[in-house]
DNA sequence: ATCTGTCCCTGGACGC
DNA sequence: TGCGTCCAGGGACAGA
């Protein structure tokens, strides 16, 4: 699922096919959960108006428009934001996928599926936004406004300190783990990097956050920043959806510690790696390396 | 203020 | 083959 490298990943590559150019044309769905802008507003609005930039604020993608308003992304768990012209089996439904021949790659046609498209007046390729199960959203920021969702993050993760996790963790009786996917503390965490971060940190998943040392903060952030920027470097992880914005698979997936590894031996210890849910979330860990 | 449980959605896995 | 049931999970929200 998309979190802060995916997201990180997907910016780096659509910014130089997004920034500068000029937005002719939106198609959308019809409207839904994900669309906190009307289709309609969006087709209404959007034509027109220039991306001048792309910026990332913990897994939420930011395209800043010439007059100031900003056109707000998030993936959600399933959101896929590519370009025109990619091929992918992920792209494609799985009645779509059998159909194909195995030597043949279709390029991908947007289906009912695929919420947004924005097309260019340049004639560059078109940018899509799939998302099977609509968790993803979009939402038209006009100049001047915000929303509480941004409002709400924390320090991302990539910058933030052990102090600052540290500070966060006093008083508060809930998990470690629920604590790392509280997005108003570290943005951009989620369950994968969640639970590779402590494991590498040797911290339990379901140990009281108060009950942190400053040096565990240390070593989860640490480990956090470690995971994060060496999936980064591999293009993000392609576990079930994500695929970069030309259609190719992360590398991460297959670097991964204890992220749904569940009954395979620890690269450690050789202990069997557990699988429990904690706050509804599935939680991977080593029992034997975290404490 | 903090915490827990529920809900949104769809496709894939699994059992019969 | 085909149907029913369960599960995945980011984040908003309601209620304790």
């Amino acid at each position: 699922m998309p979190e802060l490298p995916e997201v990180e990943v997907t910016r780096r590559r659509l910014a130089p096919r997004m920034v500068g150019r000029t937005v002719q044309r939106v198609v959308t769905t019809t409207d839904s959960y994900f669309f906190l802008t009307k289709p309609a507003v969006l087709k209404r609005q959007l034509p027109g108006r220039q991306i001048t930039d792309l910026f990332r604020l913990g897994k939420y993608l930011l395209a800043e428009l010439n007059d100031s308003s900003r056109l707000m992304l998030h993936l959600g768990m399933t959101g896929q934001l590519f370009l025109a012209g990619s091929t992918s089996p992920r792209l494609l439904s799985s009645t779509a996928r059998s159909s194909l021949s195995p030597t043949r790659q279709l390029k991908f046609k947007r289906d009912t599926h695929t919420h947004l498209m924005l097309e260019f007046s340049d004639g560059d390729p078109a940018i899509f936004f799939r998302d099977v199960r609509k968790f993803g959203k979009v939402l038209l920021l006009e100049p001047g406004r915000s929303d509480r969702r941004l409002d709400r993050l924390g320090v991302d993760a990539l910058s933030s300190t052990g102090d600052q996790l540290f500070q966060a963790s006093r008083k508060r009786s809930i998990a470690t783990k629920s604590l790392l996917l509280d997005q108003s503390v570290l943005a951009g965490v989620g369950n994968i990097y969640a639970d590779e971060a402590l494991y590498l940190a040797g911290v339990r998943p379901t140990r009281r956050a108060a009950r942190l040392s400053r040096r565990d903060c240390d070593a989860l952030v640490a480990a956090l920043q470690r995971v994060m920027l060496r999936s980064i470097e591999t293009g993000g992880s392609s576990i079930s959806d994500y695929v970069a914005p030309d259609g190719s698979d992360g590398g991460y997936q297959d670097e991964r510690w204890v992220y749904a590894r569940t009954k395979m031996p620890c690269q450690k210890c050789g202990a069997s790696i557990r699988r429990i849910v904690i706050g509804q979330r599935s939680t991977h860990y080593c029992p034997s390396c975290q404490r």
